[in-house]
RNA sequence: GUGGGUGUAGCUCAAUGGUAGAGCACAUGGUUGUGGUCCAUGUGGUUGCGGGUUCAAUUCCCGUCAUCCACCCCA
């Protein structure tokens, strides 16, 4: 085959483009009911827009974005993730003076340079929302609730909600320290990646899955005693209206975000046995990203769920989707004076808004009938000579068997009344 | 970026150092013009691509591409 799909994409066929449509229109629904109203930017930006707001150091940033010179040589790249956009176009358009509260919703295409695997495709989708303008800890319970009820409506059961605090940059530089003279002397006993991690992002150690080396991290400090007060008593605060909501959650000391934007109440939902890349969905508050891309000082929260991901995990539960449509009319011609007394037919019956199909290059009666059932036709029209030179048409009742002869003219009656 | 597994018909998969087979699907017939069941017959593959070893490679070796799993990282 000479053409493929390149590495890391993939086709939605109709059969997946269906089940990602019903995945869509249940998402709509709950963002319609919580105010959140659909927003759309492009695919690409100037490339320092990610780097500002994702962080120089991070992985996304430093190997796996999409970035390209265009043809005047300005460096642009495939959008690795939604937010960043977002309030660019915020703040470009003034968004956030129109109401006090901004709620906006996206969904779409992503694009990271990385190893496919289960859960991971180099053009991933990604539903997301975010909440511009509060810093209430209720606006955080907001976006987790419209997440976590927008996986119970689908029914997903086996989440986890995993939640932690990344505090704000004074208190994570503090915490940083103090991580760095706990692991001072245990380094050289970790594995190398950990060395690595140790002199660039002491807080990835906490990430490390080596057995040997979880033994030191489960002593190392936690978060929770370097946060600062204001980072503190939001986080209290999350959890106290978690409580309030009977929402169970587990605490997780050492999720780590990749996203530096990230400040205070961050979180996850997974769902276990899908492998590695498990987490569905994952969000937090970001309450400096704005002021950094030159906007005002305004806090937010927002969430991003893998639609490949909760794909995966429908499937793997069984969850029974909308079915495959039926056709309400399926068309038999035999003989080329019926075929073209059909187009006429046909035209008349989808005027009326039925589903109607036939073939064109129709061969035996009994073929273009197992066509009929493929499409899962309600009715079939059999027009041949015989019903030519009555102007009527045997139908067939495919369910039943049982047939009628229709005249042509009271078929659109005949077929409304019985395709409801 | 690293390590390992896989790549054969539209799909799911067999097989063999001597140029491939099943099930499903598709087509035709059994029924002059009647589907979903059944029976019969048939179409369909340069065995991912390139190179090497060999009298002979789909099989062994190397490379490459893709995919899967894990690391890394993340949604």
């Amino acid at each position: 085959m000479k053409y493929k799909s390149i590495r890391g994409t993939r086709d939605i066929l109709p059969e997946e483009a269906r089940k990602r449509q019903y995945l869509e229109k249940v998402a709509r629904e709950i963002f319609q009911k919580y105010g959140y109203e659909e927003i759309r930017t492009p695919i690409f930006e100037v490339t320092e827009l990610f780097q500002r707001s994702i962080g120089d150091d991070t992985d996304i940033v430093t190997k796996e974005m999409y970035t390209f010179l265009d043809k005047k040589g300005r460096s642009l790249t495939l959008r690795p993730e939604g937010t960043a956009g977002i309030i660019r176009t915020v703040i470009e358009n003034n968004l956030y003076r129109q109401k006090r509260i901004t709620r906006l919703y996206y969904l779409g295409p992503m694009y990271r340079y990385e190893r496919p695997q289960k859960g991971r495709q180099r053009e991933f989708y990604q539903i997301g929302a975010e909440l511009i303008g509060p810093d209430n800890p209720a606006s955080d319970i907001e976006i987790i609730t419209l997440t976590l009820e927008l996986f119970h409506v689908l029914g997903l059961k086996n989440l986890t909600l995993y939640l932690n605090s990344v505090g704000c940059p004074r208190c994570r530089a503090r915490y940083r320290e103090s991580l760095k003279d706990y692991f001072k002397d245990k380094i050289k006993m970790m594995c190398t990646d950990c060395h690595n991690r140790y002199s660039l992002n002491p807080m990835r150690i906490l990430d490390c899955k080596e057995d040997g080396d979880r033994v030191y991290i489960e002593k190392s400090p936690k978060i929770f005693d370097y946060l600062c007060q204001d980072c503190q008593e939001q986080f209290e605060k999350v959890k106290e209206y978690l409580h309030f909501l009977k929402i169970d959650y587990t605490l997780d000391p050492y999720m780590v975000r990749g996203l530096d934007y990230y400040t205070k109440a961050a979180f996850e939902i997974k769902y276990e046995g899908l492998g590695a890349q498990d987490t569905l969905a994952a969000g937090g508050r970001y309450d400096r990203l704005v002021r950094d891309l030159g906007g005002p000082d305004l806090p937010a929260v927002g969430f991003a769920l893998g639609v490949e991901r909760v794909m995966e995990v429908i499937d793997k539960e069984k969850i029974s989707l909308p079915s495959g449509v039926q056709t309400d009319v399926y068309v038999a011609t035999l003989g080329e004076e019926a075929l073209k007394e059909s187009i006429k037919l046909i035209r008349e019956l989808r005027h009326e808004n039925l589903k109607v199909l036939n073939d064109f290059n129709p061969t035996s009666l009994k073929a273009q009938l197992r066509q009929a059932d493929k499409w899962k036709a309600k009715f079939t029209l059999i027009i041949g000579e015989e019903e030519l030179s009555g102007k009527r048409a045997t139908v067939r009742n495919m369910s039943t068997g049982g047939q009628e002869t229709v005249p042509f003219s009271e078929l659109k009656g005949y077929l409304l009344r019985n395709c409801s």
